[in-house]
Order: structure tokens, then C-alpha cells, then sequence
DNA sequence: GCCGTTTTCGGCCCGACTGTTTTCAGTCG
């Protein structure tokens, strides 16, 4: 049994649930779901952690209590005090508390004096009166919690950032129509942070009159349901099922109103008890002395975070991880931005399964100003997306060579070659040793067990030809899951063999994810931003990509292709892996702990 | 249960909104 870290957080958050239910103290229980929150977004596996018996106490919010019950799921798959807390509570009360608006009391009230254990019973008795009647509930409440079951059967989990980025902005301009008077307003929350997916929008902004724009929300056509509406908040959601959060702020104040809604709450709670211990508490309207009781306003984050001794913190560090150690040891790094970026290494044309004619799809290159492209139309393998047979490659790269001629961008002759099953790639060595770039890709036989996928990966890295493996996990994001590898191994490898590993910029893959591309700079991997487009239109998608880099922590020379023309041609024609000295040396040279 | 440049004990982020109350508990982010 190897637990996964997703699988201990989860852990971690029930056992925080059903202490909820329990009625313990509220700091046990926080502290349960900080480790969750915590573990969740670790870059490298616990399981691997405790088998070198190294010392999870360092991880933050992990304690004596809390590092031993990690080694005893890792060892036996369950945790004697977690299934201890299942027996005394009655059975399916933490299905309950998922209804919107059913919290922990009401969830056990519900299942102690009703015997209902099913969110079906619940609506049920919301119905015919029964609900009514438990204490701190009325025919008003009542009716809300049957509404809130009814929207959630259509209202998805997540959603992710591309779609939601779109809803986001569609609410935005339809506001702005709606009420002119809005000066400015823009998402904030894990939109801001561009975490890969997203719960609630949020929204923020400043106008002179707020009240007037929460009105305005709740007008608007596209909304469905009014969940809150308050003087200084609204939430409501909108027809394609999410919610939508809104605050408006005075401009004066707005550096600690966009602090405080951009989160995350973590970010928020480290912040907070970091300022409590300075004789400062914080809030959406400001800073208050606890002392004199004075209040200061600050017009933006960057002098919010410097009156707490703070560097401003972008908002994609923003975990509550790692990033306040970082930042009062002035150790927060310069992220990459996309302007660092000189040029796309995964762009199809129609030749494949791309939409437009190979010069469209240069010209877009161009417009990004960027210095090198590489086309890597699909190999024969993927029937399905038109694959280039051998002979139909070789005269791709002789047609290149010419067009070559009418522009000042360096155009690399590249492939996405195939993965195939037994880990070989899908074109003759003597045809791939003629391309600049080979991104390697699985496609097929993604149900392959873990140990037959490593090796396939590994195999097909160890190859000289292949300059970067694209998306690594073939993950879709909310469709399909990741293919099973020992992440550890094939990072190892990457680094091993001077292989490059794609950050996948395409909203529906962000692949690798953010923890493993931080993983993976830590070990030191060459990381290459790319947007597998397949239309010209598409090479805007980067900056998805760069705010995976960003979110774990990359600069500029994390990044492969934010080398000169001149050093990437240097990169990809010293044979691997002795290449990693171009990438190595602009970095400084040492991989950083 | 976690944590420490005031503390190894005694703290633990902070506010908005709702529906039920007659001053506030519960839920949410």
C-alpha cells in the first residue's frame, strides 16, 4: 500500500470533519485541516518521506500527533483514531454536511433528532416539515437548504481555470454595462492566484457606490440564484453553475481588500498570526494597532505587505506554504513572466491535427516576439490526428529549410513523436536525428501499470534524439485522469539524461502540474513552457503555462526557453546530457535545496 | 493538535450574512 498525499490530506480533512461533528475544540480541528490543506499541495511524495525516515515535523502544522498518524496510514492503509471517530458517529452524517449551508451542528442535529443519514432524507423532510422543527431551523431555512440540494445536483465541483477564467469575464463585462459607474474591477481569489481550478469566482473592485454594483449583480440575466446579498457582499450563480462572489472597495483601502480576497485562506491565517504577533491585526479594511487601536489604509498590497516587514508576495506564491519564510529571508524569487519567453517549442499546423497552414502558424510566433519556434507536427502513429509518415517528415524539414529564408524568426524542425507502448518512439533514429526538437508524448496505452509506464518514460528519455517529453501525465483536466508513473523515477531521469520536461500550456492539460514542476526544479530538470497549439490563436494560451512555472516558484533560468537563440542552439546541439552545462550555467550553476 | 526574537503553556484570523432570535449561533470564505 503506498498512500498518496492526496489520499492523507484526505484523510486529515475527514478526521478534521468528524471532529467538527464531535463538537472538539475548534483548534484540533483547525489544526487537522491545515495539515490537509498543507499535504495537498507537498511537491514530494510522504510516502517516500517516512521509508527514509526523515522528519515530517518540519513540514508546518505537522506536529508529534499528526507525523505518526501519517506513518501508521502509510504502513497499514488506515488510521486506528480515524476509524475510532467513524464507529461513534452515525454513518453518512459527512455526506450531509456537503449540502451548502448544513454545517456540522446542523448535520448531527439532523441525523440525532431526525435519523436521517441521506441527502435525499434531508430533502425529504425539508419538505414535509420535519426540518422545520430541529432548533436554529425555520420554514425559511428550511427552504434554502432544499434549494441549495436542487442547485447543487447541477452545479459541478471545480471548474477549471480556463473555462472559469471565461465565465469570469463574461460576468465582468456584463456588470460593467450594467452599472457604468464601476472604476475598476478584475478577479481575485484562486483565479488571481491561478491555481488550476477554481471554486468560486471572485470578484472585487472599486466604484462609489457599492451597494449599487451588488445590485446590479444580482439583476443581471445570466444569473440564476441569489445566494447572499448584503450591503457589502454578494454572491449569486450564474447559469453555467458557478458561483460568483463579489466585493467592492474604497480605493484609498484597496490594497487590503485585494489582500484579503485573494487569499488563499492559508496565505490569510499564517499572515494574520504572523501580524498578531507583531501587536497587529488584520482585516479586509486595513491595519489596526491592537494597542492604540488606529487604523491604517494602504492603496495597495505592496505597501500592505511592507508595513508587516513584508516584500510584496505574488499572488501564485500565495499558499500559506512556504512563502512568509521566504519572504522575511528576502528569499522570494523573481518569477518568470511570459515577456521572458523566446520561443514556443510545440506548435502543430495542418499538416496534422492543427488548423492552419504552417506560415500562420510561424507568423504567430513572430507576433509572440519571439526569437526560435519549433513546428512538431504529430508522427504516424496517431492516425487519428493525421501523423506524418517518415517520408511525409522529410519533406516537412525540407519545406522549412526553405521557408526558412523569408523570415528573421529561427524555425526548428521538431516532431511530437509518439511514446509507444514498449517505450520506443514512433520514427527511425536515422529520420529523428534530423530534427532540432523531438517532443516525446505518450498517447496510447495510458492504462498501463506503474512500473511498465516508468520504464516506457525512462526508456524513451534515455533516447539522444528526444529533446523534451510533452505532457507528462496526459491528464485532461476534469475529463481524464493522470496515467499511473513513479514521478520520483522519471524526474530523476530527467535530470539524468539532460532531458527537458513540458509544462503544457493548454488550459485543459496544465501538464505537468504545478507541485510536480516544482519537483521538478528542484532537482534541477531543464523546464520548457509550451502551448501545443493547434491553431494560431492559440499561442496566447502561454500564460497558463508561465503561471504553472510561476506557482512553483521558477525564474526566468528555471526555464529552458527563456535562453537566447544562441543558447538554445547551443543547448540542443551539445549531445545530452552534457547540454545541462548551458542550462546549469545560467542558472549559477548549483540546483538549488 | 501545533507552536514559540515576549511564551514549552496558553494562546490559536477575521468579518459578512442569514434566520432565528430579542442578542446571537451557525455557516461561509
Amino acid at each position: 500500500m503506498t498512500a498518496t498525499n492526496e489520499q492523507i490530506a484526505e484523510l486529515f480533512e475527514e478526521m478534521g470533519a468528524l471532529l467538527e461533528m464531535k463538537g472538539d475544540t475548534i483548534f484540533k480541528i483547525r489544526a487537522y485541516q491545515r495539515a490537509a490543506r498543507t499535504i495537498e499541495q507537498l511537491s514530494s511524495p510522504l510516502a517516500q518521506a517516512v521509508e527514509n525516515g526523515e522528519n515530517l515535523t518540519k513540514i508546518p502544522g505537522v506536529g508529534k500527533a499528526i507525523s505518526e498518524k501519517i506513518a501508521e496510514f502509510i504502513k497499514t492503509g488506515q488510521v486506528a483514531a480515524h476509524q475510532k471517530l467513524l464507529n461513534e458517529l452515525p454513518s453518512g452524517v459527512l455526506e450531509l454536511k456537503e449540502i451548502p449551508g448544513i454545517g456540522p451542528k446542523t448535520a448531527m442535529a439532523i441525523s440525532q433528532e431526525l435519523g436521517i443519514t441521506t441527502v435525499a432524507g434531508v430533502a425529504e423532510a425539508a419538505e414535509d416539515g420535519r426540518l422545520a422543527t430541529l432548533p436554529r431551523m425555520g420554514k425559511r431555512a428550511a427552504e434554502n437548504v432544499l434549494r441549495h440540494i436542487k442547485a447543487v445536483d447541477s452545479m459541478g465541483d471545480r471548474t477549471p481555470i480556463g473555462q472559469a477564467l471565461s465565465v469570469a469575464e463574461e460576468v465582468i463585462a456584463a456588470l460593467r454595462a450594467k452599472c457604468p459607474e464601476i472604476e475598476s474591477m478584475f478577479p481575485a481569489g484562486s483565479l488571481r492566484r491561478w491555481e488550476e481550478t477554481i471554486g468560486d469566482i471572485d470578484l472585487i473592485g472599486t466604484a462609489p457606490d457599492p451597494e449599487a454594483v451588488g445590485d446590479a449583480l444580482v439583476s443581471l440575466p445570466m444569473v440564476k440564484d441569489v445566494l447572499v446579498h448584503g450591503p457589502k457582499k454578494t454572491s449569486v450563480v450564474v447559469d453555467s453553475g458557478m458561483q460568483i462572489d463579489l466585493r467592492i472597495g474604497e480605493p484609498g483601502a484597496f490594497g487590503a481588500m485585494l489582500q484579503y480576497f485573494t487569499g488563499s485562506q492559508q496565505h490569510n491565517i499564517r499572515l494574520r498570526d504572523f501580524a498578531n504577533r507583531k501587536g497587529l491585526s488584520l482585516n479586509e479594511y486595513g491595519i489596526t494597532d491592537t494597542e492604540t487601536g488606529e487604523v491604517e489604509k494602504f492603496a495597495d498590497e505592496e505597501s500592505f505587505y511592507a508595513r508587516l516587514g513584508l516584500p510584496l508576495i505574488p499572488p501564485e506564491l500565495r499558499t500559506g506554504l512556504y512563502e512568509l519564510d521566504a519572504g522575511l529571508e528576502d528569499r522570494v524569487p523573481t518569477l518568470v513572466e511570459e515577456s521572458d519567453l523566446k520561443g514556443d517549442l510545440h506548435l502543430h499546423s495542418e499538416w496534422s491535427d492543427g488548423n492552419d497552414p504552417i506560415e500562420l502558424m510561424i507568423e504567430a510566433a513572430a507576433v509572440q516576439g519571439y526569437e526560435y519556434m519549433a513546428l512538431t507536427d504529430h508522427s504516424a502513429g496517431l492516425g487519428v490526428a493525421n501523423g506524418l509518415s517518415n517520408e511525409r517528415l522529410v519533406s516537412q524539414i525540407e519545406l522549412l529549410h526553405t521557408m526558412q529564408q523569408k523570415y528573421d524568426i529561427t524555425i526548428l524542425c521538431g516532431s511530437e513523436v509518439d511514446i509507444r507502448a514498449n517505450g520506443e518512439l514512433d520514427f527511425p533514429d536515422e529520420i529523428l536525428a534530423q530534427l532540432d526538437v523531438v517532443v516525446a508524448s505518450v498517447h496510447s496505452a495510458m492504462g498501463q501499470d506503474r512500473a511498465t509506464m516508468t520504464a516506457r518514460m525512462i526508456k524513451a528519455m534515455e533516447h539522444p534524439s528526444v529533446t523534451i517529453i510533452g505532457h507528462l501525465t496526459t491528464r485532461l483536466l476534469g475529463q481524464r485522469q493522470s496515467v499511473e508513473f513513479d514521478l520520483e523515477a522519471v524526474l530523476q531521469a530527467a535530470r539524468d539524461t539532460g532531458t527537458a520536461l513540458e509544462i503544457n500550456a493548454s488550459p485543459e492539460r496544465l501538464d505537468l502540474k504545478d507541485t510536480h514542476a516544482y519537483r521538478a526544479r528542484e532537482l534541477g530538470v531543464p523546464l520548457v513552457i509550451n502551448t501545443d497549439s493547434h491553431h494560431h490563436t492559440h499561442l496566447d494560451k502561454r500564460r497558463f503555462g508561465v503561471a504553472v512555472a510561476r506557482r512553483a516558484w521558477c525564474r526566468p533560468e528555471d526555464v529552458l526557453n527563456t535562453l537566447s537563440r544562441e543558447k538554445f542552439l547551443e543547448f540542443i546541439r551539445t549531445p545530452k546530457p552534457h547540454r545541462l552545462s548551458v542550462f546549469d550555467k545560467r542558472r549559477g550553476g548549483t540546483v538549488p535545496a
